[in-house]
DNA sequence: CCAAAAGTGTTTTTCCTACACCCATGT
DNA sequence: ACATGGGTGTAGGAAAAACACTTTTGG
């Protein structure tokens, strides 16, 4: 294919990935460490990267989050944010950077996932540092987008483990939601979405009595009557 | 400010935008003459174009539906709806496009603006022929995003004229949503979120008992209960 | 036997739905 | 006077919210 002349290309285009997960019932984002003076010595930013030219966006941010946050892609599920414009969010040159939103359950990483590194590290949410570029505009963006879709959807099947159980389930929509919800609505209400399957194993090993394990029937992400 | 290496600048940037109205209880959407044999010969899209250097896309898409689509933009409102990067979704060469969701309320259009010319008219969203590029993709997913976004927000507010009556309202809702509504619920609930002002003024003039005029408190899209 | 989390129903209140008649005006 | 759309209330059913105790295991 040609490419167009040359004056009418005057922006790169990134894709950057705000990428969250749930670790102890708390939200966790991915972020790089980036050192970049004089306009961002020693900072922060989202996992971030140009697009190539035979990628989609799409394919870039998988590809990013592997190369540069160190994250296995094929366990992560990625929809696309929003697309940031702004002529001067780069200070260098033009950057036309298109988001995404990316989910994925801490216990499908590999320890070495889990663990920091000099690059990539994972974040609490509600402690986020000032970022590079426009990436805390980005990163609350994508958090608002997820306790949004969280409630009228199945997006939460994306950050949960496989098999999980009621508790963990509904702790996990409390951690997104940032308040508690009531034990006997939250089933009744699971149990009326219909989205659910019980399994016949029980959650063992626990200093209590062991819960009943359940996964979601369906790997796709539903759009179900508000929570 | 720097141009990036020439190597990375592959691809050119585009704004593509979905441009609907209601009128006569019908929703359109605004389309442009399309005749670029050999890919596509005599057919129709979204009107769209190239982002300039000093142009964020928002900018770029007003700008495009201004001299593109011959529709004054300080009377529509517009927000981001995707970005497209399929590789080959330009046949000729890679072109990203973001694509915008647009509403202008039908009376605020001039005649000219209502009326259709050689390069751009309306046509009504159910009889939409099929379009180039990827421009059947790009309406069904702004068609879909209005009709969802309309259910629990107030972005209705900036498809309607600025006073109305509530069964012009109701009417609007019933384009969108394709299905009747009851009249007397749609009232009460339309009290209850409260975001409607009385004025004091009638629509008169009609063979009938006049009707009182609102607005809408705020001009804001506020998100509301499920309506 | 004690600590810890699992599991389970009922009542009250709120919201949603369905439905029919009189009113004010223009012709 | 009549045709046209404007405007209003209620009753029944469904869903949401509030609320506390018994069960099962591991230590």
């Amino acid at each position: 294919m040609q490419r167009a002349p040359e004056h009418l290309r005057f922006a790169v285009l990134a894709a950057d990935v705000a990428l969250f997960t749930i670790r102890d019932k708390k939200l966790y984002v991915r972020l790089m460490r980036v050192n970049r003076p004089p306009h961002f010595p020693d900072t922060s930013g989202l996992p971030g990267g140009l697009i190539r030219e035979d990628e989609t966006a799409e394919m870039a941010a998988t590809r990013i989050l592997a190369e540069r946050g160190h994250i296995d892609a094929s366990k992560v599920y990625i929809e696309q944010l929003a697309t940031f414009s702004e002529v001067t969010r780069d200070p260098r040159s033009r950057v036309v950077a298109v988001a995404y939103l990316a989910l994925v359950p801490w216990e499908t990483l590999s320890s070495i996932e889990q663990s920091d590194s000099d690059e990539a590290f994972w974040q609490l949410v509600e402690r986020a540092p000032k970022l590079a570029y426009d990436h805390d505009h980005v990163l609350r963006n994508a958090h608002e987008r997820l306790r949004s879709r969280i409630s009228y959807s199945t997006l939460i099947c994306k950050i949960v483990p496989k098999e999980f159980t009621l508790s963990e389930l509904q702790a996990a929509y409390e951690s997104l939601r940032g308040e508690f919800l009531d034990k006997r609505n939250f089933r009744k209400k699971m149990d009326m979405l219909d989205v659910l399957t019980p399994l016949k194993k029980k959650r063992t090993g626990v200093r209590a009595r062991p819960a009943l394990l359940y996964r979601f029937t369906s790997p796709k992400v539903l759009i179900t009557p508000q929570l």
